[in-house]
DNA sequence: TAAATAGTGTCTCTGAGACATTATATT
DNA sequence: AATATAATGTCTCAGAGACACTATTTA
């Protein structure tokens, strides 16, 4: 059928009894956009390369799969790995794959990017190779008036904040963002650096408490310090999905109906 | 920082002076989902393995990636190859990708895999190798009443249902099931097809007409031959999203909220 | 005329958006 | 007191769900 592509040998669609040489290997690494929340802003971990190629712009951290891991379990250990953490404490979820032949200029590589948050990360340990690496305001990065990105980063960047974006709107993945026990004005305050626009407190509380297991009340309150009532603290429920879901507000659009 | 991967040399996050020897050949694929809707049902196609392992289980259709391609490109080819036609007439994109070092017996293979949907899609092609391929009703898959699925084929099938069945909710992706000029009719027995439930008449028709750029109404009406009046027929306009979405019946949720 | 289907009208109820009100805390 | 914040109440409107009604076609 196909008079392009070197067809597998027999009728077998995998690789069993398949001439690897007609291929050049192909490396399989993981990428991550690790995001948290500092300061009030949404951020990201860059790490500044120190090689060419791109040497000087930043990157997203990332690493090879060892040969006994699949995709997720990579991404755990770069995650411990690049926040020094032994156990990351947050979401992590897979992205989307960028497998672009010229994205690497050297070998071909497959990249499996994945999302990953959670609250308070501290500042990224200084690696043993003396690598730069800090978080980045998602919003400097967007401006153009933060650093310039390594290869694809660019546009694994912007998907990635598309999807916590979105998966605000339908689940509970706010929630990730904030260390337990937390407050609803903490939560409000999540939404609001990821989607730049607060949601109303009234209609946020009213959704989180009344989707039936999205989260738990305790029975204590937080002192904050400043002036005002103490806020209610909650924890985690099961359930994850915000049905119907929290919608952030579109821009105007403009066009004819039929 | 790691002691379980053999890093890369230096402080070079990507493969530049990487010893490729340290690992095994890794082979990436793209497996396809495609769907389409005939007799009324959610139907996918697949293909029965005629070699071990998993001989007589069927797969979903797929290939490698040819150096020269990205993902997206060894699919379309692929979905080529597999209809028989010159371009697949229908709509694709990237699932997710499966990588777990056992999923298939002989070599490490990732597979990115991808959801592909079209309407009217003809009996598969025999494909010089004379392999057997043929459309299957999702619904049989699911009940185990179907054929047993060859790797992890299984689970990304279920991905990509969920995939379909939820872009229903939020875009117009039912569109792509069916051909130009289409009908209303036709579009809610898309939505019946892949819910299992159609929704409502009048709901349908007013969230389609009334989302500025979805439908555009031609001054033509269909003739079906059958009693009643004949419906409007309608073209794909630009807009993708359905805002709000679509959303389907959820099953009842128990459980306390706050 | 009966039956089938397309298209539209409309009633009700849920829930979002917006804002007011009350309660609780600090300075 | 004045100010700030949390929590809740409530008014209004958009839109979903359900269903009725009319129109159009075939048998």
């Amino acid at each position: 059928m196909s008079t392009t592509s070197p067809a597998p040998s027999g009728s077998d669609q995998h690789p069993a009894n398949y001439d690897a040489s007609k291929y050049p290997s192909v490396f399989v690494t993981v990428d991550l956009a690790i995001f948290t929340i500092r300061g009030g802003a949404l951020s990201v971990l860059l790490i500044e390369r120190a090689d060419d190629p791109f040497r000087g712009a930043w990157a997203l951290p990332g690493g090879f799969i060892d040969p006994d891991e699949d995709a997720e379990t990579a991404a755990w250990r770069e995650l411990a790995e690049e926040t020094g953490m032994e156990r990351f404490p947050g979401h992590l979820e897979q992205l989307k794959t960028y497998s672009a032949p010229g994205r690497d200029p050297r070998h071909r590589i497959v990249s499996i990017a994945h999302v990953a948050l959670a609250p308070d990360l501290p500042d990224p340990v200084a690696g043993s190779d003396a690598r730069n690496a800090r978080w980045w305001a998602v919003e400097d990065v967007l401006d153009g008036e933060g650093p310039t990105l390594a290869f694809d980063h660019a546009e694994i960047l912007n998907d990635a904040i598309e999807r916590v974006r979105s998966k605000l709107e339908y689940t509970t993945l706010a929630l990730d963002f904030v260390p337990e026990p937390f407050t609803m004005p903490e939560v409000r305050r999540v939404y609001a650096a990821v989607w730049g626009q607060a949601p109303d407190r009234a209609n946020l509380v009213r959704k989180f408490t009344s989707t039936p297991g999205a989260v738990v009340a305790t029975d204590e309150r937080r002192d904050h310090g400043g002036a005002g009532p103490k806020p209610l603290l909650y924890r985690r429920g099961g359930t994850r999905e915000l049905y119907p879901p929290l919608l952030r507000p579109r821009p105007e659009q403009s066009g004819q109906g039929e």
